[in-house]
RNA sequence: GCGCGUGUAGCUCAGUUGGAUAGAGCGGCCGCCUCCUAAGCGGCAGGCCCCCGGUUCGAGUCCGGGCACGCGCGCCA
């Protein structure tokens, strides 16, 4: 880990900077350190000189000469040098270091680092997929990018809480209650029925489809979306409880998708449960509190309670009124008719996040997760005292009232007992950790919806929340299309129209690839591939190595982009398990482990033995002309910290992606050039075997932060 | 119209808070399995970094002005 060397290299550099020429410390900007671009120029450079040339009147390679004389000895650092050119470089103590990082110990839990990750907890919202239909890719993306930067996040030191918000109330799965009872003529009774059997995702993924068309035939039909829309928050009537049914059914199926590719939760949130529990009411009094909201008295909003908007927002091309005179534009909160739209729902949750709303949701446990973590559920009813938190007692709440139809499922429900996950084995109810209060909110969400996320940040600073709207941050990115072979693969056909190099999923029009169709696929190819070069593996050992290369294939695929990139998803291109890929990172840490498993069994020397053995051999291989390849994968291992800290900084995971990839290159061309089993000389072989243990501890944990897994084979 | 995003090799993309010689993958061509797994490695070819101007010791990166493409801007969610 390199943090703490960048950190104490930026310490001396100030002190020294201080003593020569009298400038403060805190006058100065942050030192950059970084990579040279060769390392036969440095391990680690500066271009500070350049900076304090016009400050000091000087010319930058006095500066660096000047500052690298008066230096000194740095803990770590074996020499510096100034560049002809005004870089300040520096060579590590290479055995030192070596030595270090070696010794810190695989087993011990990591180094929590350095970086600039806030120590008070971080709400990280992600996945937030309408619950009437089947995942697609799209929100693949969306759940891979929240749940890396989630373990990043961790990963720095952050205390972290993962929601998933679940629009139960709102108008998709109002439209596939209007299918249920338009189209099926379903009772309550049979969508339960049919909620119970496999694939219900898919099955409503194709009658929201079938939906669509049915309102486009005939425009008039949207009165019944409408009404749906009605009973649903109403509550205790036929459609809200066929909602309920189908919202937490394709809940669990989406819970089921995300647990494949290793993507868990901590908290459910219900939209349903803001409703019932009036979040909106509360929201709405510190809104007025504030005067952040005021009633439109005339003019086309008149009626309607409004919010001023900021300049960051969308335009309203009819703001001049008429009278030339710009008005000022107002977004609606709360409608002439008193209802609130959907901007305010949002704005009283971010207010519960935040803990600016003196109100708080009833939380429930839900079925333990494959992952393990203990996963929660918002709920509207207060826990029965004495009574544990059962399906029945939870009955009445909207949220859980399919549990009882859901429960005789076996298919998608994993192998965990039905019974309320934390409950089961005390016998009562466990307490739920302190949700919501968080210092800062990550919103994982695309792109289109910028405008509504910078509303929330406007309400937080217009109730006097600075701070709490400064963390608001909205982590967003392009959506994932469809490329054209793709698209007709899938038997759509293309607008002529459309002069588009890609095809926009349509959940209307059940055009795209769905999350387990991806998986099953990837995973088929890789079983294929496992199998070609393993013919005594037994079937289930080839499908969970399969699972495991399929999950590092597809997710490796949607953070690698940076994030305001349109992903124009071609299947076959996500087929592929060469070159920058997952399968390449997952293939250099089984080879490394390989290289390791064999030293064990052929000269007994394990991961301790090998640090007891280093501890009497000289460090001179890491000094060797071709010991610069063993060194650069070392050091290039231990950028880690660095890399995890930028990543979060810029809320860009791609740099995390590529770090990995690059690291995992250089192992392969490591592997080429520096046989370790067959190295004679027992110093080189080990310091080797050092520098390969190491890169697999390193690769592994940024596996680990991208949701990979390393296959015990491939 | 306004806001946000994108524009870098044939294609898809990196390029770290402005820094040393603009990189990778795919595709193309040529090599490497007697050697820890060829899901790998090495080499060759391929560039007005959209255009114009500015700031700077230094600009693919920052600023201004254009152009092109995408997305958003409802008393929908």
């Amino acid at each position: 880990m390199i943090l703490p060397l960048h950190a104490a290299i930026r310490n001396r550099l100030r002190a020294v900077l201080d003593e020569l020429y009298g400038l403060e410390p805190a006058t100065l900007p942050e030192i950059a350190v970084q990579s040279p671009p060769n390392r036969a120029l440095g391990d680690l450079g500066t271009p500070l000189a350049f900076e304090l040339a016009r400050r000091l009147r000087k010319a930058p390679r006095s500066i660096a000469a000047e500052t690298v004389a008066a230096l000194g000895p740095v803990d770590g650092i074996a020499r510096a040098e100034a560049a002809p050119n005004g870089y300040v470089n520096l060579f590590l103590d290479r055995e030192a270091f070596a030595r270090r990082v070696v010794h810190a110990s695989g087993a011990a839990p990591p180094e929590p680092a350095a970086g600039s990750a806030p120590d008070a907890k971080v709400i990280v919202e992600h996945t937030a997929i309408n619950p009437n239909k089947a995942a697609h890719i799209g929100h693949l993306r969306n759940s891979a990018l929240g749940d890396t930067l989630a373990r990043t996040l961790r990963f720095l030191g952050a205390p972290v809480e993962v929601q998933n918000y679940i629009d139960d109330t709102g108008v998709q799965v109002a439209d596939v209650v209007v299918g249920f009872q338009q189209l099926e003529h379903a009772s309550v009774a049979d969508v339960a029925a049919r909620a119970a059997e496999p694939a219900f995702d898919y099955y409503c993924w194709d009658l929201y489809a079938r939906v669509a068309e049915w309102y486009d035939a005939d425009d008039d039909r949207l009165t019944m979306r409408t009404r749906a829309l009605h009973e649903i928050e109403g509550a205790g009537n036929p459609t809200a409880e066929i909602g309920a049914i189908v919202a937490e059914r394709i809940v669990r199926c989406h819970l089921a998708t995300m647990s494949r590719l290793n993507v868990d939760y901590d908290l459910l949130c219900w939209e349903g449960d803001i409703l019932r529990l009036e979040f909106w009411t509360r929201a709405f009094e510190v809104l007025k509190q504030a005067g952040a909201v005021h009633l439109q008295a005339s003019g086309p909003q008149a009626g309607c309670w409004v919010m001023p908007l900021t300049d960051a927002g969308g335009a309203d091309p009819e703001a001049d009124g008429g009278d030339g005179v710009p008005e000022a534009r107002a977004k609606i909160i709360v409608r002439s008719n008193g209802t609130v739209t959907y901007v305010g729902k949002d704005i009283a949750y971010q207010f519960w996040k935040f803990g600016v709303l003196d109100r708080d949701f009833h939380y429930r446990p839900r079925d333990a997760q494959g992952s393990g973590r203990p996963l929660w559920s918002t709920t509207s009813t207060p826990p029965a005292a004495g009574a544990a938190a059962s399906d029945g007692a939870a009955a009445s709440d909207g949220a859980a009232a399919s549990d009882g139809a859901a429960a005789s499922d076996g298919a998608a429900a994993s192998a965990i007992p039905a019974a309320s996950g934390a409950s089961a084995e005390s016998g009562r109810p466990a307490s739920p950790p302190p949700f919501g209060r968080a210092a800062a909110v990550y919103n994982v969400i695309d792109t289109r919806q910028s405008y509504l996320q910078q509303l929330l940040k406007d309400a937080l600073a217009a109730i006097d929340r600075p701070g709490a709207a400064e963390r608001s941050v909205h982590v967003s990115y392009e959506m994932v299309a469809l490329s054209h072979a793709t698209a007709r693969m899938l038997g759509y056909e293309i607008d002529p129209g459309d002069q588009r190099p890609f095809v926009e999923v349509s959940g209307r029009k059940g055009l795209g690839v769905k999350a387990d169709d991806l998986m099953d696929r990837v995973t088929a190819a890789a079983r294929k591939e496992v199998a070609a070069r393993h013919d005594d593996l037994d079937d289930a050992e080839a499908d969970r190595i399969a699972a495991i290369i399929a999950v590092a294939a597809v997710r490796y695929f949607m953070i690698k982009f940076s994030r305001g990139k349109l992903i124009v998803f071609d299947i076959e291109e996500a087929l592929s398990f060469e070159g920058e890929s997952g399968p390449y990172l997952q293939y250099a840490a089984v080879r490394a482990t390989n290289i390791l498993r064999k030293l064990h069994a052929r000269d007994g020397i394990d991961e301790a033995a090998l640090a007891a053995a280093l501890d009497t051999l000289p460090g001179t291989p890491l000094d060797d002309p071709d010991g610069g390849e063993l060194w650069g994968l070392m050091l290039e291992a231990s950028r880690l910290d660095e890399v995890a800290d930028q990543a979060v900084r810029a809320l860009e995971l791609s740099v995390f992606a590529k770090y990995a990839f690059g690291l995992a290159r250089a192992f392969h061309t490591f592997y080429h050039r520096c046989p370790v089993l067959a190295e004679e000389r027992r110093e080189v072989r080990l310091w080797r075997a050092a520098g390969v243990h190491y890169f697999l501890r390193q690769l592994t944990r940024a596996l680990d932060l991208m949701g990979c897994e390393v296959p015990p084979r491939m």
